[in-house]
DNA sequence: TTCAGGATGTACT
DNA sequence: GTACATCCTGAAC
C-alpha cells in the first residue's frame, strides 16, 4: 500500500476532487489504523469561487493553508465545535482544495465507534451506524482529526490517501454531481456543481 | 421520515 | 458583534 503522489493533487482540483471519490483516507492514530473510503467531496476554487475562504487572493492565518503545497491537509474549526477536513490541490502559491464531506468507515470500527460516540461499536443504533462518516464534521471526529492535522503533509506515512486498501475491491463507482452544500451567502458560486458523490 | 431550533468557539470586520 | 464549507435532538407526521 502507498499514499498517493503529489503529482496527484497538483492537477485541476474538479479533476482532483472527482478521482478522490473511492479513494481511502488512512490515519494512524495511537497504534491503530483508521481507514475509510471517501464517499462524497467538494471543490474550493480561490480564484474564482465566492465560496471559497481565499477568494480573491484572501490571505490571512487561517486561510494561508491554502496556499501551501497541493497534497497538504487543510483543517479548519466550524460552528463552535467541529472541524471540516480538506486536501490542498494546485500548485504552492494557488489557493484551491477539495473539502472531505462523507466517507465509509472500513478499519478502525471499534476506535473509531468511542472517537465518535464514546461508545462501543456494538452498542450504536441503526441510526448512529447511518450518520457514522457521513458529514464533513463527522469524518472528521470518527478519525480523530482536529486542528493539530492542520499543514500536514499527506504523502507521508501516517495520514494519507491511497488507490487501494487491503481486503477492499474497487468497483467501478458512478459518480454524480450537485451543487455544493451550505453555502447559500456565496452568490453566483452556489450553483456551481462541483460537489460529488457516489450515486 | 422529515424538520426546526439550539449548541458552541473562533476568525474576521 | 456577526457569521460560520455542521450536527443532534425531539416532536410532528
Amino acid at each position: 500500500m502507498h499514499y498517493l503522489e503529489r503529482e496527484f493533487y497538483r492537477r485541476d482540483t474538479l479533476t482532483v476532487a472527482k478521482e478522490l471519490i473511492g479513494k481511502y483516507l488512512v490515519r494512524e492514530y495511537e497504534g491503530t489504523l483508521l481507514a475509510g473510503r471517501i464517499t462524497e467531496t467538494e471543490a474550493y476554487i480561490g480564484a474564482i469561487d465566492k465560496a471559497c475562504h481565499a477568494y480573491g487572493g484572501r490571505k490571512t492565518e487561517r486561510t494561508r493553508t491554502l496556499y501551501e503545497p497541493e497534497g497538504t491537509a487543510y483543517v479548519y474549526f466550524i460552528y463552535g465545535m467541529y472541524h471540516c477536513m480538506n486536501v490542498v490541490t494546485e500548485p504552492e502559491g494557488t489557493a484551491a482544495a477539495v473539502l472531505l464531506r462523507g466517507v465509509e468507515m472500513i478499519h478502525g470500527l471499534e476506535v473509531s465507534a468511542r472517537l465518535r460516540y464514546g461508545r462501543e461499536y456494538e452498542e450504536l443504533t441503526r441510526r448512529q451506524l447511518q450518520n457514522f462518516a457521513d458529514g464533513p464534521g463527522k469524518l472528521c471526529k470518527a478519525m480523530a482529526i482536529s486542528r493539530e492535522q492542520n499543514r500536514v503533509d499527506l504523502c507521508s506515512a501516517g495520514f494519507y490517501i491511497t488507490d487501494t486498501f487491503p481486503g477492499c475491491i474497487n468497483e467501478e463507482l458512478e459518480i454524480g454531481a450537485s451543487p455544493r452544500i451550505g453555502i447559500d451567502y456565496a452568490e453566483e458560486a452556489k450553483e456551481y456543481p462541483w460537489r460529488f458523490y457516489v450515486k
